[in-house]
DNA sequence: GTGAAAGCGCTAACAC
DNA sequence: GTGTTAGCGCTTTCAC
């Protein structure tokens, strides 16, 4: 079956394509008769006409596609950031497109540039880093863009994240009122630049790394014999680690050390012991990032970079107790 | 800055824009004069010229998009298989557009439509039922289309999944081997249909509810004191509502009992008891769909619906021992 | 309120 | 080997 065209519409109409065109969009259907309207609405109905995305594109330079770019999909975080932004685009007409950086310079740029050809009208970008040339690209050339998740220095973008530092607060705050007077906080490695040849086996190795990452602060930590009854990790992986170590030495948790990771990834919540960590609102920071976007493509740029919006996060208490006592 | 153009290109170099277009092109560049060629790349590169791929599909009614097809992509079996389809698509100069259908009949029929008017090249349905008119609909229409994770009961289309059966058959040697002879197949809720207005708020729940039941039959099982001493599950998170209705009634795993899941999600190997399953290879899964995907985009139809592969799976042997002496 | 005509940027016959 | 021409399907001025 060729596809119905809008000229075939017309003609069994008995319009001219220009009216038919008309009738069939939204902006434009006051314009023409109703009666006329109705007709051409049914006929396009009965034939199965769907429009040409590609020629309508061409014609408007608009795509009504929207990329989504992430370092890892297979990072658990990304997951319902993506399908919250899926949902909002997608109900108001728009398709989404979802790269995977694979946490390489290299190959995001090429993404970028293959997307920004095919005429990609707005970008979610969660790979943004402190100094970020492609953003600064993107924001130059004025093409709608929004930050999900990390934030750039220049904060000449629309950013919609998490209140880390709220969340950080609560974690601490919640050990405080335990009674925990001595807490230590493990960031994990912060050198995440690497040089060109290890990069791939790096990339596979990244989310491991982190685990692998937690567990050597933590060896460390316990060598040093520093005192402490707690720990607050960079991220639920590390805290992991940290785990891991401690039942090694034999140290239980959270008798003789309360642990806090950050994210609260799927499952943590079926550890043993259970893992307190603070939770951020990813389908809310999807759907903020989506509707954000869709606010730029519609009318225009926003009170640039005076969006900045931290959204609430939780602290999720499930493996925490006061410290024992002396 | 005005994005430069095909003939901006022929211009700056002196030719037609037609030879622009054959230099240009890998498959037409050997009708073009090497001299003149390299000169016309020079231009382009130094022009920074990207070709519009509106227009460019508009003529050759090609767009270079694949469309990726996924009922929830928080569930942790598609992040894998999607990135790696991504990888091989974008290889191969194709953009990979996801789509989460939420588990909704009517939200992957318009996410179709929209996809096919925009000229989508080719899909790849991690969405297949058995019974599946949408698929029907694309094989009929000969859009090049590619199954995962389920098949569909016509075979009419390309099929790549694990070895699921094989899989089966492991767990339940594995079990035989230990000596386990009273073992139980817990599959959980078969009828995933629903009525059209509990279907948002079920779908939401979807996968609680799988746990939900794996807890459920766990019960039912219990309280019917049939005998056992091991359980295989449908999936990994009927696994661990088992795994809590028996930690509930002090029922020791793996002493007392054995359980074998399915999946091997993510993070499955961080409970306690660490839970057996069975892993898929996802990555090999996604890879090879989408190699399918190119060859039946390169050089038409393979072979229609002899493509039916199983990949190899693993059993992630785990949580379980013997059967407690009598 | 509707028809006419031009053109978005590119490629593929067809000439020469 | 290269120039010429036409047209993919749609929208949007401009007439009337």
């Amino acid at each position: 079956v060729p596809p119905v065209k809008l000229v075939d519409v017309a003609r069994a109409a008995g319009v001219h394509p220009g009216t038919a065109s008309r009738a069939l969009n939204p902006e434009t259907a006051g314009q023409v008769n109703s009666d006329t309207r109705r007709r051409i609405v049914r006929v396009a109905k009965d034939l199965g006409y769907v429009p040409n995305a590609l020629a309508r594109g061409l014609r408007t330079s608009r795509s009504y596609v929207v990329a989504m770019v992430v370092p890892d999909i297979t990072n658990p975080l990304f997951p319902p950031m993506v399908r919250a932004a899926e949902q909002v685009l997608s109900e108001a007409g728009y398709t989404l497109v979802l790269t995977d950086t694979d946490n390489d310079d290299d190959t995001e740029r090429r993404q970028l540039e293959r997307l920004r050809a095919g005429g990609t009208d707005g970008f979610i970008m969660a790979t943004a880093r402190w100094d970020d040339p492609q953003l600064d690209a993107l924001a130059t050339s004025k093409v709608p863009t929004v930050l999900v998740n990390r934030n750039t220095g220049t904060h000449r973008l629309p950013y919609i994240g998490g209140d880390e530092r709220t969340g950080m607060r609560l974690a601490v705050e919640h050990l405080a009122a335990l009674g925990h007077t001595q807490v230590v906080y493990l960031s994990g490695p912060h050198d995440t630049s690497t040089g060109r040849e290890r990069s791939a086996a790096f990339r596979q190795a990244i989310r491991t790394y982190t685990e692998v990452a937690g567990a050597e602060v933590a060896r460390k930590l316990l060598v040093s014999r520093q005192e402490f009854t707690a720990i607050v990790a960079g991220n639920d992986l590390i805290a992991m680690g940290v785990l891991s170590v401690l039942a090694e030495h034999g140290i239980k948790c959270p008798t003789e050390v309360s642990v806090i990771g950050f994210n609260d990834m799927t499952m943590v919540n079926r550890l043993t012991p259970p893992l307190t960590t603070v939770r951020l609102p990813l389908e809310r920071i999807g759907h903020l990032a989506a509707r954000t976007l869709l606010a730029e493509l519609e009318s225009g740029p926003q009170d640039a970079g005076a969006i900045q919006t931290l959204l609430g996060v939780e602290l999720m208490v499930r493996g925490t107790t006061a410290p024992a006592p002396k």
